[in-house]
DNA sequence: TGAACACTTGAACATATATTCATATGTTTA
DNA sequence: TAAACATATGAATATATGTTCAAGTGTTCA
């Protein structure tokens, strides 16, 4: 094990090792990396930002979103199966109607923290 | 003024115009939203968020980064950028090597809960 | 039972995005 | 000043993603 940094593949030499070592000691697992972006990469689309935003105030059936948001009800009942996928939301039905609402707890605060951010 | 909704657009007929009436008046600035969604789509890449996690140990230098990951170095660079773009991360310039750091404190409040959310 | 309606879903298309390669820029030092 | 090195950037390519259209599912009610 003479050598930890793999520089053929990143192109360039290592300069610092040590630091890189430590660094990588502290790095949370791969899997968990991933579903972190996948979650954020959920909430990056201003599509479905909006609809999480009018779920803030009100239940609403997918009907009231299209209209809410002037798209096509397949546009949105489309990013609402992403939303029902990452847990974000959940549904209950009422005869022909779906209703949809939130169903976390993070969401406000990490739309705050955002919103922060944008605005400082 | 006879018809507030715009159901030819999107494909259906509107259920509670009331709900939407009140959820439209609760709505942010179509920029602000536009703005938020931006920011989760430079969280939303498993490259930016293992680049961020590696800057909450320290300050490293682009060499460093594309050797934590095992990434080519201009893959890192162009990251970089977008993360400079969304200005949470600032560099500055010693000789030859640029040492990145985070330049924002909502970053990790964003990614605790995000953190929180996958975790549940 | 069948028409009407709310919603879902698959395929198609257009657009956005991440990585790579090649090259350029900027800084040091011999 | 020229070579060496760290980083940046533009073009190209492959892949992912959002919206639409068309068709499907499930529920109500006449």
């Amino acid at each position: 094990m003479t050598d930890h940094t793999n520089v053929e593949s990143c192109d360039c030499t290592v300069i610092h090792e040590d630091v890189v070592r430590e660094v990588q000691k502290n790095m949370p697992e791969e899997e968990k990396l991933y579903d972190l972006a996948e979650l954020f990469k959920v909430f990056g689309d201003t599509t479905r930002i909006k609809i999480l935003y009018g779920l803030f105030s009100s239940e609403m059936c997918v009907c009231d979103i299209a209209n809410l948001l002037g798209m096509k009800q397949s546009a949105i009942s489309h990013q609402l199966k992403v939303l029902r996928h990452a847990r974000l939301v959940k549904y209950r039905r009422e005869g022909k109607v779906v209703y949809y609402s939130l169903d976390d707890d993070h969401i406000k605060k990490i739309f705050d923290q955002g919103w922060a951010h944008v605005n400082e």
